[in-house]
DNA sequence: CCGTATCCAATAAGATACTG
DNA sequence: CAGTATCTTATTGGATACGG
């Protein structure tokens, strides 16, 4: 019985892992798991609570989402924090070493944005299309805009500052940028990549510099 | 019974995709099943054939290389091409848009590297080692380093070209460069990122600037 | 509300044997 | 050599029920 179990143990970590030395097939190790990579995304903009990540991420069930948080942590990419009282609530946040996947899963969404089959309509979350502000500038137009911009997604608010050409995102109080968007995230990309009219969204603040910065992105040409 | 592969397919559908409009969420789409991320690394320096590959990605059964090579093909990423005659033997290779996630895989690469239970131990496909090199060149030492390395794994040999500190990988006919090394790509790694030292590897031509090359480049740090 | 644990049906992966 | 076919095992996700 016992034996039994540990031969599964075993055969079930040569299964896992690849055997292979490549620094590719490591981080596959890392983060290659179903949902794996998308669940620490989420956390790249700051911590974030089990019921966050459910909702943000559609579809995956409460014992996956569970059952990834615990590998992440044991990886070492993601720490369990509980926050002090009155709060009393838990929360996840990425390690200084989940925090520099950030790189990788922004090449990631910059070379599948290319794909034939990307579906642009599917929806979103807040942390996506903040993420993809970073990885869609285009460096041209960016250094002829500066300023802060405000998005308000349910009750997260980030705020992306553009200076000298580069973007820097941020979760952030309200009202430390020049304009404020309440929308859904899926509204802001069919703006910001699709084309559409930028008076589909709720603006405060300096409108035009915010109509400005939703026109500083252009998708990549796609492949094939 | 129609009505019952509709709903099993439609269902199965579902389970693949992530119903995110995320590129990252598409990009695991498009690579993220078991092994097919390193399918793709393997033709990143140009077409193998069937038994290449399944001789450098250890552990992978054919079958699962056959779904694996089938939907990269159908996703764009690869193309199936027959040799004219005499060779009469059938190749897989990267279309241009494949060869595009080069970046993606070296950024994966460079990040997983920091983790600390990386085990640089276990063996290595001779694209894995010189795709590697781009990874890990350290800037500082490259502008100090002319010339061109080749490296003999079996019947393939790859020239590694340094110029102006920036490096260049690409397979090549012997000859080509200023010396040669024939070694396993394990052992190439124990010299160039392991310490060990060079005269494990055979060499010929300018065998102290193979030696000076095997010095350019820096694991990064450990995280955590 | 915030998770965790358990059970079940469906898939995907792996091992092996086999064919053109 | 280049894959198929078949069988077994592992993982996944969904539902449900349970504890703090």
């Amino acid at each position: 019985m016992k034996l039994e179990k540990i031969t599964k143990a075993a055969r079930s970590e040569a299964r896992r892992g690849y055997g292979d030395a490549c620094g590719t097939a490591h981080a596959l190790e890392l983060i290659g798991d179903r949902w794996a990579l998308l669940v620490l995304r989420e956390l790249l903009l700051g911590p974030r609570r089990f019921s966050d990540l459910r909702q943000d991420l559609p579809g995956i069930s409460a014992n996956v989402l569970t059952q990834r948080l615990v590998e992440l942590e044991d990886r070492g990419l993601v720490k369990r924090r509980r926050l002090p009282p009155p709060a009393s609530a838990q929360v996840y946040e990425a390690t200084p070493w989940g925090l520099e996947a950030g790189p990788m899963i922004r090449e990631m969404g910059r070379w599948a944005a290319r794909s034939p089959n990307h579906d642009p309509s599917l929806p979103l979350s807040g942390v996506s299309i903040m993420l993809s502000f970073t990885a869609m500038l285009d460096p041209q137009r960016a250094r002829a805009f500066t300023g802060a911009i405000a998005f308000r997604f349910g009750e997260m608010v980030y705020v992306a500052r553009v200076a000298d050409g580069a973007i820097a995102i941020a979760r952030a109080a309200e009202g430390e940028a020049d304009a404020l968007v309440t929308a859904q995230p899926t509204q802001v990309a069919a703006v910001a990549y699709g084309g559409a009219p930028a008076d589909i969204l709720t603006i405060e603040g300096d409108t035009a510099r915010a109509h400005a910065f939703l026109k500083l992105f252009t998708l990549p040409e796609k492949a094939g």
